[in-house]
DNA sequence: ACGGATGTTCGCGC
DNA sequence: CGCGCGAACATCCG
C-alpha cells in the first residue's frame, strides 16, 4: 500500500473518519510494530483523547491528540488503517481505537514492517523518522536546482537517489519507476550524469506521477469505501515487465537496481 | 509450490 | 564516511 500517494490518502481518510472525535478505547497487540514505544502506552494514553490533527511527511503519518499526545505511524510495506463498524476484528489487526457508535479504527499490518509510536505531540516533528526526511514533493514542492545538486554530488544510480528519503520524502519503488518512465530516463543512469534539463524534466514527472496515482487510487477508494486490493494494475510500467510500452510498444524490461525491481522501456529510456 | 512483493535497517566488505 | 550487496523482518498472492 504505502508510498507518498497512498499515505496521503490514508491521512485524508483518518481526518475524515476521526477528526474531532473522541477515542473511547484502545487495544494493541505486543508486536514489533511498537519498537521505540510500548503497546501499553497506546492503550493507556489514547482513551478519552480527541484527534486534533493529522499530518503527513513523506511516508510518515503524524497524529495529534488532545492532552498533548502524539502518535507516529509508518505503514512499512503492508500497513493500513481501516474503519469497521462492529463484527469481528479484521485479519492482522495489530492495534485498534474504539469510537462512539460502535465504529472501530484498526491498524492492519500482516508483515509487521510498519511502526507505531506514542510520543509527546509537540515532539512529533523532531522524531528521527521525520527529522531525517528531505523535502516532501506535495508539501514543499521540489526545487530542481537542489535535486540537481544532490545528483552531482553522488555516484549512485538515479533511481537509488530518488528512493533516498533524505533527498526527497515519499518516493518508493513504484513512484520512482513511474517518474523515470515519464521523464524518459533510464533508472540505472548515474545520477551525476543527468543534465539540468533532464533533472527539470524528472521533477515534472515526479509531480505528474504522484498526482496521477492520487487520482486513480483516490477514485477507487471512494467507490469501495472499504478499499479492497486486487483491482487492475493502475500503473504505466510498474509490474508490467514483458508487456508493451504504453508509449512506443517496445517490450518493457526489468532489472534489479538498488535491490529493487525496476521496470523500464529500453527504447524510450536509453542508458 | 515457488518466487516475489508498495520499506527500512543492519552487518559486511571495499 | 560512502557505497553496494545480501539478509532479515512475516505473510500473502499469483
Amino acid at each position: 500500500m504505502p508510498e507518498l500517494p497512498e499515505v496521503e490518502l490514508a491521512a485524508r481518510s483518518l481526518r475524515r473518519w476521526l477528526g474531532g472525535r473522541v477515542v473511547r478505547g484502545a487495544t494493541a497487540e505486543r508486536t514489533r510494530i511498537f519498537r521505540s514505544s510500548d503497546p501499553a502506552r497506546f492503550e493507556r494514553d489514547l482513551p478519552g483523547k480527541r484527534l486534533e490533527g493529522v499530518e503527513r511527511r513523506g511516508k510518515v503519518l503524524l497524529l495529534r491528540f488532545s492532552g498533548g499526545i502524539g502518535l507516529l505511524s509508518h505503514l512499512g510495506m503492508t500497513g493500513k488503517w481501516v474503519l469497521r463498524r462492529g463484527g469481528p476484528p479484521p485479519r492482522h489487526s495489530r492495534a485498534s481505537l474504539g469510537l462512539d457508535g460502535g465504529e472501530v479504527l484498526h491498524y492492519l499490518d500482516p508483515r509487521l514492517f510498519g511502526k507505531l509510536s506514542i510520543l509527546p505531540a509537540d515532539r512529533l516533528g523532531q522524531a528521527e523518522e521525520v527529522r531525517s526526511l528531505g523535502p516532501d514533493p506535495l508539501i514543499d514542492g521540489i526545487d530542481p536546482d537542489a535535486l540537481h545538486d544532490w545528483f552531482r554530488r553522488t555516484r549512485r544510480q538515479v533511481k537509488v537517489v530518488l528512493m533516498d528519503q533524505r533527498v526527497l520524502a515519499g518516493l518508493g519503488n513504484i513512484q520512482a519507476t513511474e517518474a523515470l518512465f515519464l521523464a524518459r530516463l533510464h533508472p540505472s543512469r548515474p545520477a551525476s550524469s543527468l543534465s539540468r534539463e533532464e533533472t527539470a524534466r524528472l521533477v515534472g514527472a515526479i509531480s505528474d506521477s504522484i498526482r496521477e496515482t492520487l487520482e486513480k487510487e483516490g477514485a477507487s477508494e471512494e467507490l469501495t469505501y472499504v478499499e479492497e486490493p486486487g483491482g487492475p494494475n493502475p500503473f504505466l510500467v510498474y509490474g508490467r515487465t514483458g508487456q508493451p510500452c504504453p508509449r512506443c510498444g517496445s517490450t518493457l524490461e526489468s532489472e534489479s537496481i538498488g535491490g529493487r525491481t525496476s521496470v523500464f522501456c529500453p527504447r524510450c529510456q536509453p542508458t
